[in-house]
DNA sequence: CGCAACTCCTGAGCGC
DNA sequence: TGCGCTCAGGAGTTGC
């Protein structure tokens, strides 16, 4: 899916055109996502006012008067502002008061809609790590998680450490900083966590700043496709040049994810 | 605890 | 043109 920057490009393209609106409809076509849609819940949001729309780790949340809608976008989720109404896996429409509307498409169907009380929105978040663009994702959050025996790519992925971060990112963000994935936590070093943390922030942003990245499916709302892929120094690059070292960008599976490095720049 | 293996599901891409 | 196989941005569960 859709990791940090990519839902964040679709909360940013979404936001000015949804806040404000009243629900007038919600037409459920599939109810059978990860977790399965009650039509009559659904029904509960209509008449509800969207004041807010913010991202919480790969999660859009809608803020509304007695209830919050949460939206994940599995890994071929797409959520589209007026989008075609006809298109082959369209699961879920929202409607608004003003005749615009939202199209929930997801050919996988690994996301999921949760409806929830607004004083159930912190439990449903409290097992999710800190998001990683704020001030306080620092030097002393992460010195005190990086303890154990488990690689730091699996530990970057985990979103209850750090949220938000994907497969792609991961393999990224290691490059950038210079750490193998492989490495396990416990051996980072000081200047290491330092220098992982701004290449953490460094990806993510300039990754929002570029729409996220397009592999084959994800778009913004307004269908926009992102093209920070275009940046990828390992991501798909296996066999090819580094850019750095011109040595060969290796492939190697992680807990069984493709996992892409440059063995010379990264130890 | 870490992690491997499995689950959910559809379709693209590849070799033959 | 088609078949069968592998792989894919996530994340939860189970069992070792």
């Amino acid at each position: 899916m859709p990791e940090l920057p990519e839902v964040e490009s679709v909360v940013r393209s979404l936001s000015s055109k949804i806040i404000g609106r009243r629900i007038s409809n919600i037409y459920i076509n599939n109810p059978n996502l990860r977790n399965f849609i009650d039509i009559n819940i659904g029904n509960k949001l209509v008449g509800s006012y969207i004041s807010e729309i913010y991202r919480r780790a790969k999660y859009i949340v809608f803020i509304m008067d007695d209830f919050v809608l949460i939206i994940h976008l599995g890994m071929t989720g797409i959520l589209l502002f007026n989008g075609n109404l006809s298109l082959k896996h369209n699961h879920v429409n929202i409607f608004f008061d003003d005749g615009n509307y939202i199209v929930y498409n997801d050919c996988r169907r690994f996301g999921s809609f949760h409806i929830i009380n607004k004083d159930e929105e912190e439990v449903f978040f409290s097992k999710i790590g800190m998001e990683p663009l704020i001030e306080s994702f620092n030097y002393t959050y992460l010195k005190n998680l990086l303890k154990g025996n488990r690689c730091i790519k699996s530990f970057l992925m985990d979103n209850k450490y750090i949220a938000g971060i994907g497969n792609i990112y991961a393999s990224e963000i290691l490059y950038m900083c210079g750490i193998s994935p492989l490495r396990q936590v416990k051996d980072i070093n000081d200047v290491e966590i330092n220098n992982l943390i701004y290449s953490i922030k460094n990806i993510l942003t300039e990754s929002i700043k570029n729409n996220g990245s397009s592999i084959r499916d994800y778009k913004n709302a307004d269908g926009v496709f992102g093209v920070y892929q275009k940046f990828f120094k390992v991501y798909n690059r296996q066999g090819k040049e580094c850019y750095n070292c011109q040595n060969k960008i290796e492939k190697i599976l992680v807990n069984g994810r493709s996992t892409f490095l440059c063995n010379y720049c990264q130890s």
